[in-house]
DNA sequence: CTAGGTGATGACACGACATGTCATCGCGTT
DNA sequence: AACGCGATGACATGTCGTGTCATCACCTAG
């Protein structure tokens, strides 16, 4: 059995949710995916800050990408047209398509308040990495806080709404009927 | 030394607090928090979920508190006035006059990313509870759930920038003011 | 071809967090 | 005075997360 097996990462990440499947994710120690990937309790936290990262692993770049996307896209109408563009291509590889299997990660997500937790900030960092892209066009503190605010918002209650709804509307357009649900109720001018 | 000396729950916090300030969050341990206020490690556990929860032990009824009096509340010319009006006496009680304490409040959330998620985490609870609000009035889901985040997104950012400055604007003022900025960033489209 | 150098992993220890369980005590009720 | 209830103490335990050093594979220079 070779030390040094290649991908020790994605292993871990593999064992970790076949085991959080089978038995939940509070019932699953690290040890026991780390025997399952064939390596030890120390490495693990080597890749993953704590036992919650690992749910998360598959989307540590996308605030990353986003703020890119911001960044190269062209000067937009507006602000929140900027991120709802910067978005798309996101929601159309990530989401689009994967309904069910979002929705069994969901269902994990809901059985644990830690992980919910963890969501919670991961959904905080999607929405400061638009601010600072917002910041480098040249908004002002606040309005680029409540752009950026506003705009994650959208996109997860749209989210939950289509994980919620069994008709084949696209994600795309709920995000957009989101939009102009809250303009109107806010009776925007 | 009697046993069963009153306000345990209190003792807790303020040795808490105390240490917290003289040491920082992630330095201070439960022990040495019991230990402070005179009892034991499993009674600490037996008052607060776990370490962090103490640090928002003033604030745990405000999600309640903003659910009742947007219940008593008459019916507003729109939702959000309806969520600002609830929030005005929280914000006047809980805030007004408050803004070093604040200050400090939000140094110690800065310094440890553990209570920074338990912060979001009692964001969501706010936001949870105001939402229940509003499809007590007969909101549909999305709709509510937009609203109530987006309400809440307008204090947090307005309290930030409130906390950011150092003019006596009030910080009523200040959440209008953010109200009326998205408005019309949302409008202009 | 061999001697380092580098980087990832193993092995071990340890402190803190969090919880289950049962005993103990203060206090009010009857 | 006996009893019951609720809060606390005392003890044990499991898991998490980190510090530290040794070990091994692979690469590169000479």
């Amino acid at each position: 059995m070779g030390r040094w097996r290649p991908d020790a990462r994605e292993r871990l990440q593999q064992a970790a949710f076949e085991l959080f499947a089978e038995q939940g994710f509070a019932a699953t120690t690290v040890p026991e995916i780390t025997t399952r990937a064939g390596l030890t309790t120390r490495t693990f936290f080597r890749h993953f800050a704590d036992k919650r990262e690992v749910f998360f692993a598959d989307e540590v770049e996308m605030p990353k990408v986003v703020a890119t996307l911001m960044a190269e896209a062209p000067a937009s109408a507006t602000p929140m047209a900027l991120i709802l563009e910067g978005m798309r291509p996101l929601v159309e590889t990530r989401f689009e398509g994967r309904k069910e299997v979002l929705r069994q990660r969901r269902e994990l997500l809901r059985s644990d308040d830690g992980l919910r937790e963890r969501d919670l900030r991961k959904r905080a960092a999607m929405a400061d990495a638009i601010r600072e892209g917002l910041l480098a066009r040249g908004l002002d503190r606040t309005r680029a806080a409540l752009i950026a605010e506003t705009g994650v918002t959208l996109v997860y209650v749209a989210i939950a709404e289509w994980l919620d709804t069994d008709d084949d509307r696209r994600l795309d357009d709920i995000i957009r009927e989101a939009f102009e649900t809250l303009r109107s109720e806010l009776g925007a001018s």
